[in-house]
DNA sequence: AAATATTTGTGAATTTCTTGACAGAATGCT
DNA sequence: AGCATTCTGTCAAGAAATTCACAAATATTT
């Protein structure tokens, strides 16, 4: 079903329009052509029927696209259907509010357990899961197997912290840590989240905003609307 | 000096030279050559010498770039040297830990107010600011005149919320919020976080990662060494 | 039932982005 | 001081991404 080489930029838009096919589906929407949600999305229906085709043919010419069905297809090409098991590792400021803020099970990813190398956090419950001491984590792999990790520690820890999760069967990490991973595993699958190059981009809009022509605002600012 | 159309490509590739810069800068290395940084940060010495000509001539042949220099005038493009202020609205769990998280003065932004619309939060400190009532905004602007806003709030309130935000001389935006600015006002500067988008990408890549291969990592995943 | 409207999937054209190649300039070694 | 080495800035080639254009298929109207 799946042409072996897609292109990064096809899948990193691939989130986008599975939270706009949500909101259409939300509204009770049922069907929709490449046209229509090309001026929601605000890109090309060229662009949607491209990109689509990577994957194989969800749509019925003369028709459009059925919105429940294609939003599932993108989630199975997603993997959203898989109901893997997560854990996160550090429970400060920027832990407990991904903890509370973010829905995994809407992804596809039970939260099954949180740990925090400093005792005196042990067993403190937030969104109704209690911390666990980091030395809890082989007992608590082996038992639950656990493949994905959302990693909110320093960059100091971060390395033994993958390294000792890479043993315990963690192959995928959401790293808000500001450790490189790949250099180290170059097979582990890693998403690096860094907030500040989004704001420093933001910066540098504001700062050319304010400067000239209130004109040509670069296509990815044009964005999103959602749901949640 | 700027030639006038830099592309998204270059610009969403300055905050990590410039986090790079930073980190080169801590271990006390004074001057770089494109390729050592090339071998640094994974891509080629050609197109980090494509990008900072887009800005200018920061180099000298035979000698390389000095380190302290370039991040001084790449953190001049990305406007970190303004020193304007910022408010964040909304302070529940995200606003709270983006609040302690995020060093805004690193960035070049002072926080200089903390709004939510629950009165019961009004007075309580963050980081050593108080929480305000949101009904204090026009005089804390009129007073303030800060000129970006973080939100996080809720999609449902974000519209009105932006609406008197650019009343009130905001004029960007780092929206965590799902409404989506743009529609309503395409001049304001608007850098919208998704972090599900990156969740899903993940998701993407480990269930891929899985199936077949260990081969062909996607260039943007294999990424960032970098300091805090 | 025929005619007209839509709308997809796809190959080709176009545009954008990245990489390669090298002249010219500065460095540092002997 | 001369010579080999290093390294930038830039132009041109190559690769990748996006858009265009249209045939084939379905839907809708008359």
């Amino acid at each position: 079903m799946q042409k072996n080489n897609i292109s990064n930029s096809v899948i990193r838009r691939l989130p986008r329009y599975y939270r706009f096919l949500g909101e259409l589906l939300n509204q009770g929407i049922t069907k929709i052509s490449s046209r229509e949600l090309s001026e929601k999305m605000r890109l090309t229906a060229s662009q949607i029927r491209q990109d689509l085709n990577c994957f194989g043919g969800f749509g019925q010419q003369g028709y459009g696209y059925n919105v429940a069905e294609l939003r599932r297809q993108v989630g199975h090409i997603l993997g959203l259907d898989k109901h893997d098991k997560i854990i996160l590792i550090g429970a400060g400021n920027l832990g407990r509010a991904i903890t509370v803020h973010i829905d995994f099970a809407k992804y596809g990813y039970e939260l099954s357990g949180i740990f925090d190398s400093n005792i005196s956090l042990e067993n403190i419950e937030i969104s109704g899961i209690k911390i666990m001491h980091t030395n809890k984590l082989p007992e608590f792999c082996a038992e639950n197997a656990p493949t994905m990790a959302v990693l909110c520690i320093p960059k100091s820890g971060a390395k033994d912290m993958v390294k000792n999760l890479i043993n315990l069967g963690v192959n995928a990490f959401w790293n808000f840590s500001h450790y490189d991973i790949h250099y180290d595993y170059p097979d582990a699958a890693v998403e690096n989240v860094h907030l500040t190059d989004s704001l420093m981009t933001l910066s540098y809009a504001a700062k050319n905003k304010q400067d000239h022509d209130p004109e040509d605002i670069p296509k990815d600012f044009i964005t999103d609307n959602e749901e949640e």
